[in-house]
DNA sequence: ACCTGAACACCGTTCAAGT
DNA sequence: ACCTGAACACCGTTCAAGT
């Protein structure tokens, strides 16, 4: 419930305005009274953290070829961050979002794998492909791509040419 | 001399430690006379992250092919990241990093002209790839990328592996 | 086991008063 | 023009005292 409490107010207002105090003014409760669930400020974000990212926690990618595979899985990734974009914005400063072995993790692994790519360059490739998405989204996310390429186009043109051109460098070395 | 002042204290503890009041104390000032030449907290983080990225207002490719020219210009962009690594992962969570029209967009937008990629896709291409490379960074200035790829690798690969994806994902298109 | 009030050591910022 | 002390409205966190 604090959680809870905690994520509404970061989705409203933005990690920078969520205080203890404020937070427990939201639950109705005495400020001091947090701490003996929650560790600090910094384990309360975390927490808010797990919470939006433990919710996707079921990733599928239907049939198709691995370039649709592929881009399927960043679009899953993109309406993750987009959905919560003030919290995911924080979390990506802390380094607190892409989750090795997570279950996005292990599906882009089986993607690369299906598409054909050699077994000791699977986990490497996937590890580039995670951080280049996850960099992506938040430059999506903190507002540099909107403001470089987001001119009068689609939402999603900066993210959908991006991930075409890392589909392309996918596809160079199968 | 106060911005250089306020990097000086970011590089050394992170941005999260600077305040106006340590500020005053590391120039020996009274803390409400900064007021007098910079705004606020906000004018001044972002004064000094002009300080720094001003400091790299000459970028030269020497010859070459492009892939090695594109190359030369993501490690350019990383050594000038990671040598203020705090206030950059400051600046790129505020969006404040990447200047359209900056010497590193018109270099970049060169050396993809000089590639061969037809006129209108050069601007979109290098905002995509000024994004990629940027988003990338930070990943690396953060700490993620040493979590997802550096175990004992060099420091870089995990950013050359990318850069090499991006290459070839432009090859595709030239 | 959980709650709470008071207190500590900080913040950014404003403003009237000084030189 | 620049400086400064006091003050305001906040912070996160600790801790002894309560139930």
């Amino acid at each position: 419930m604090i959680l809870r409490s905690a994520l509404r107010i970061i989705d409203a207002d933005g990690v920078q305005s969520l205080s203890m105090r404020k937070l427990a003014a939201d639950l109705g409760v005495n400020p001091m009274s947090i701490y003996h669930h929650v560790a600090n400020k910094a384990a309360l974000l975390d927490g808010v953290t797990r919470l939006v990212t433990d919710g996707a926690r079921h990733i599928e990618v239907s049939g198709g070829t691995w370039q649709e595979q592929l881009r399927q899985l960043a679009y899953e990734f993109r309406t993750l961050s987009l959905a919560h974009s003030n919290l995911i914005r924080h979390a990506f400063s802390v380094d607190d979002v892409i989750q090795r072995d997570g279950p996005m993790w292990r599906t882009l692994c089986a993607v690369l794998r299906g598409a054909g790519l050699p077994e000791p360059e699977v986990e490497r490739t996937g590890a580039v492909l995670a951080v280049l998405v996850g960099g992506l989204l938040h430059t999506e996310v903190n507002g540099t791509m909107r403001r470089l390429i987001g001119e009068g186009e689609a939402d999603d043109t900066g993210f959908s040419l991006a991930v075409d051109l890392l589909i392309d460098g996918v596809a160079a070395r199968v």
